[in-house]
RNA sequence: GCGCCCUUAGCUCAACUGGAUAGAGCAGCCGCCUUCUAAGCGGCAGGUUGCAGGUUCGAUUCCUGCAGGGCGCGCCA
């Protein structure tokens, strides 16, 4: 869905009003100072604006465009600038002149090494390492908020997932989907959202009906009746034995003997309410835990969808009508018919969709708009839902409702998860609902273990389909990426392990770290690391506005990757060493690169819902 | 038939929302352990980003068309 986001068709009334740029001429701003890329674009507007003020650029400059960023090429810079390029044309320049002019202005400022023009017109420049340093400190004395960003401006956002329904356990199936969601809150969070984890289950539809009866079935049995095979049409698993026996534990003999109607509701009640309970301690297996659960029955019974159908007429936006048949589709049985129609086309819908069916009953999708409209009263601009992949057009139904409804000023957006495939020793486990065979939540996490599980169903785009085999996640190499980055983080440990031996006596403090000489670390290893998590805080915000968590697993790969590299290099070379005997103060410094290196890599791990590790032997 | 998604190295995937010479890992080849965990690192090789156009200073990214793969499709749940 992000990438449909990127693509465009909703793009511009689907961003928060804000984040383009809208009110003021500045890109976008996070507000947050540790950011040093947002820092140093602020540099550059200014000198651009002083430059305008000189009358040497004209005034009314659109500098939305101008961006800072890291370069792709380390060798060009720290830091490079669009401005020219971008301003060239509507003011009326040469870029490469216009580079010119800004390098030389970039040139005075005083954390600024080295500037220059490049390529089509590219600024790049470097800063003094004192600057870079001061990232170090900034890493430091923020701990596991560093990367926090003011971008989402405290703005109410729901993420719905997981959304099961009640009728068996947490399976291979839901993984994904589950730790998607939980992690896109947790990065909406860091982002500076208010976000609100929220369940939503269906106990009002035949699905809950066939849970019931199987529970009266399993109760039965429980209470000594031979059942025979599961009939064709009801849930097969064994975990419905539970719910029987708990059933009988509790009301005894009362439901035997009785006509459906009389059991099959407060039945289903109970059955719901069980295995609702059973879902919330798998998820919490996982560290996943929803604020709020909001589910169907209430909705219908609180006479939400009248409300909504009331709300949409009085939009005038119902109307009696008969909809063409669907193109290029056989249809037998098809014959036109007059509907109760929704004018979704309005609100870039493909035809309109009947809410009533012909025999005036409510159509499917009733409920889940008059659920929408309850998340917009509680107040939410942005819907979050995670969705498997084969409700390809719940999105192209939701969007217009949610548009209508809100007055357009709520969004909706829905990431569609692509299936695991579950392999066990490279064989693919299949499983169907049907013999019971899935595989669970439970099992898959204790074997090998919840953050291993979480890593691995966040280490891929959500829209490409996963193996997750149980081999290789728990296997302990670099082909492992959750070991990989683990191992980076118990590294960063054994080195202070090490300080301590070396040092008794010394104090390894946050406090006593932030008074090393940071002037020291000036190797293209320290800077080169130093520059990756100076990029944290541009990683956190990109994510965050693309809807996609998986990004901060690709970052954490790369920060472990260069650690690595920078270990290795003591091998080769003695003077880079984290722990130098005869130099306790480089080896201060070092430490306390060390120390932020630990600490965005538990920063990120925190995103992922992921424990870091500190410590590892074989 | 219509809609959405996908197509990048032999394989599995990236590419910071339009930037500079498209990057990792695996598989292959060559190196590095009297030294902070070799559970690791370095190097070599590997590409017409499915095809054809377009938009502009600049396209893997945006637009159009085509080919191939996946998913969904009505007033069902």
């Amino acid at each position: 869905m992000a990438r449909a986001l990127r693509r465009g068709l909703y793009r511009q009334h689907d961003r928060p009003s804000g984040h383009s740029g809208a009110q003021g001429n500045v890109r976008r701003l996070s507000g947050d100072p540790m950011n040093i890329f947002t820092r140093y674009q602020r540099e550059v507007c200014r000198v651009l604006e002083d430059m305008v003020k000189a009358g040497e650029l004209p005034a009314g400059l659109d500098m939305t465009r101008v961006k800072v960023e890291p370069p792709r090429e380390a060798a060009h810079g720290d830091m490079a600038t669009n401005a020219a390029m971008v301003l060239a044309k509507p003011a009326g320049k040469n870029p490469r002149q216009l580079g010119e002019t800004l390098t030389q202005k970039l040139k005075s400022i005083q954390s600024v090494a080295e500037a220059s023009v490049a390529g089509p017109g590219f600024v790049n420049f470097r800063l003094v390492n004192t600057e870079w340093a001061s990232v170090v400190l900034d890493i430091l004395k923020c701990g596991a908020a560093y990367g926090d960003s003011a971008m989402g401006a405290h703005e109410k956002v729901n993420i719905e997932y997981v959304s099961a329904n009640p009728t068996g356990p947490m399976h291979a199936g839901h993984i994904r989907g589950a730790v998607i969601g939980d992690a896109l809150a947790a990065l909406l969070e860091k982002a500076g959202y208010d976000v609100t984890r929220e369940y939503y289950f269906n106990d009002a539809g035949t699905q809950v009906d066939v849970l019931a009866r199987t529970t009266h079935l399993r109760y039965r049995e429980a209470l000594g009746e031979d059942i025979g095979a599961i009939p064709e049409g009801l849930y097969p698993g064994e975990y419905m034995k539970d719910v029987g026996q708990a059933l009988a534990a509790r009301d005894g003999k009362k439901w035997l003997g009785k006509d459906e109607g009389e059991w099959l509701a407060p039945i289903r009640e109970f059955a719901v309410g069980v295995m609702m309970a059973e879902i919330r301690k798998d998820l919490a297996l996982i560290g996943i835990t929803h604020e709020t659960f909001s589910n169907e029955r209430e909705i219908v019974e609180g006479g939400t969808l009248e409300k909504v159908f009331k709300t949409l007429t009085d939009m005038d936006l119902i109307y009696q009508g008969t909809l063409p048949p669907p193109k290029g589709k056989e249809m037998e049985d098809w014959e036109p018919a007059e509907l109760t129609l929704f004018r979704s086309s309005r609100f870039g819908d493909s035809s309109d969709r009947p809410l009533k069916k012909r025999d005036g009953t409510w159509a499917y999708i009733m409920p889940d708009i008059a659920y929408h409209y309850d998340k917009i009263r509680r107040g939410y601009k942005w819907m979050i839902n995670v969705l498997g992949k084969d409700h390809g057009n719940y999105l192209d139904k939701m969007r217009p409702a949610v548009s209508a409804l809100s007055g357009g000023g709520a969004k909706i957006d829905v990431i569609f998860c692509a299936m695991v495939k579950v392999l066990k020793n490279g064989v693919p486990v299949k499983f169907s609902k049907r013999s019971g065979n899935i595989i669970t939540l439970r099992e898959m996490v204790e074997e090998v273990g919840a953050g291993a599980v979480r890593f691995f169903m966040l280490s891929r785009t959500p829209d490409s389909e996963l193996e997750f085999d149980f081999a290789k996640v728990v296997e302990q190499s670099k082909d492992n990426p959750v070991f990989y980055v683990q191992y980076a983080h118990a590294r960063c440990h054994s080195v202070f392990r090490n300080a301590k031996e070396m040092w008794p006596d010394a104090d390894f403090s946050v406090e006593a770290l932030l008074k090393a000489d940071m002037k020291r670390l000036d190797s293209e290893e320290e800077l080169k690391l130093v520059r990756l998590m100076a990029g944290w805080p541009r990683h956190v915000e990109a994510a965050a506005e693309a809807h996609e968590p998986h990004r901060v697993t690709f970052y954490l790969h790369d920060l472990a990757a260069a650690f690595h590299a920078f270990w290795n290099k003591g091998r080769d070379d003695a003077t880079l060493r984290f722990l130098i005997e005869k130099d306790k103060d480089l080896s201060f410094a070092r430490l306390a690169l060390v120390k932020a290196v630990a600490t965005v890599i538990a920063s990120g791990l925190a995103v992922m819902g992921v424990e870091p590790v500190e410590e590892m032997h074989g």
